[in-house]
DNA sequence: GAGCAGACTTGAACATGTTCAAGAAGCGTC
DNA sequence: GACGCTTCTTGAACATGTTCAAGTCTGCTC
């Protein structure tokens, strides 16, 4: 059996599982994905090529570990801004460009990466079952962004509003892999002018005379997320 | 040199490169896109497999000939709505369907092309230059969806809109390949739904007080549209 | 027709993700 | 310590995308 659970193994055996980690990740950010073998990898963590395969289960799975670790560095990276801004747009603003500046060092490859999660039948899929974990953690961090800020959000939206964020951070993300512009200025201007449209849509919501559109576009959202 | 263009191929070798191309697509959809090897091509169009790489430089590159395909089925599918309707939203709506009607078959395994045609880099991404032919064929067609219909668009909207369309059907496109229900019905209603909102966006487009936002939201595309 | 240049074709060889049968190492039980 | 079970580990073998040096074919020139 492969891909045992990490409270399954042995302390031995998680500090393997952690050198092919970090030994993936390293050959990943020196040479990109596709140039990185699964042995150079193995040779790297000091273990055979077949023994990586016993902690996971293909290549692309050790991708995964680069998502759950920029999401702990995302989080990392919002503090500065959740902790001391209570305005809406700044507060969503921060997030997302805290969102870019963590992944920038993987810009060059991160492309690759998401490649694979393009998939809808990947486990790497944003939306699969196996990356609910870090995707939840990624809405609440948007619920936090909405909840710590003066913002007022309509009850339609209230409760939907969290996920809809961490859509359109998804939106950036792609826009990202996309941008060639020098430091991906681009990214930043798109943030920078979409986080104040978001704003004045949300809002927006609480006037009463759109409300019947915000119930239209809320029930189309409703019934169209599974 | 491998991949040569069509005019240069010896009409015999033209042939050999149609028969490559029938039988990669035949197995595509008859087994998918990962399970057919290139061997079980090359054996099936009658060529030896390093001859399919004189032809196309990679399997991915056969994903190409699917596009090609796709466009032109989907042309004379919109005919029909196209040729004796003047709405606006009927055009669009009946547009976006016969997309989804003539991709129906592929679902099963389009989700793996696409996988490759989100790797910026590929030459099979939409946005690349390699794709630029259909990608100018396709934004044509919804040219033609407003030029032939009775909608009156601002003029800050009309050079760009086309493209915009262009961009919603790719996101429907996405939307289509993570949609799991029965004949894709979900997709269905997304396109029912959300052509309703693009018509009342375009048309209120023209009225005084929302034209300083329009004109907000165009600048932002234009500067981000490299 | 002889010769030649370029277009086309071949099948073996290569690289790399993945599998697997076999073995080693750890650990509890007697 | 010996046994036995599970957890790990190994390296060879396999499948498949891709390359390449060598060969064949086609059509042109003389």
């Amino acid at each position: 059996m492969t891909c045992v659970a990490d409270p399954a193994l042995t302390p031995r055996a998680q500090q393997t599982r952690g050198a092919i980690i970090e030994a993936a990740l390293e050959l990943f950010r020196s040479r990109g994905y596709e140039a990185t073998t699964m042995r150079a990898i193995a040779e790297r963590a000091g273990v055979s090529t077949g023994n990586a395969y016993y902690y996971f289960d293909s290549k692309e799975e050790l991708i995964q570990e680069f998502y759950a670790r920029s999401h702990t560095e995302h989080l990392t990276a919002s503090r500065a801004v959740l902790d001391h801004e209570r305005d809406f747009t700044t507060r969503l603003r921060g997030t997302l460009r805290a969102l870019i500046d963590v992944q920038a060092p993987y810009h060059a490859f991160a492309a690759t990466f998401y490649k694979h999660a393009a998939e809808p039948s990947s486990p790497l899929s944003p939306f699969s079952s196996r990356s609910s974990p870090t995707r939840e953690a990624a809405i609440a961090l948007y619920r936090e962004v909405i909840e710590g800020s003066n913002v007022r959000v309509s009850a339609d939206l209230a409760d939907r509003l969290p996920e809809l964020l961490w859509l359109a951070s998804m939106g950036v993300i792609l826009y990202w892999v996309h941008d060639t512009s020098a430091g991906c200025a681009k990214t930043y201007r798109l943030i920078d002018a979409a986080v104040p449209v978001i704003g004045r849509l949300v809002a927006a919501s609480r006037i009463p005379v759109l409300r019947g559109a915000l119930r239209d576009v809320t029930a189309i959202i409703d019934d169209l997320r599974s």
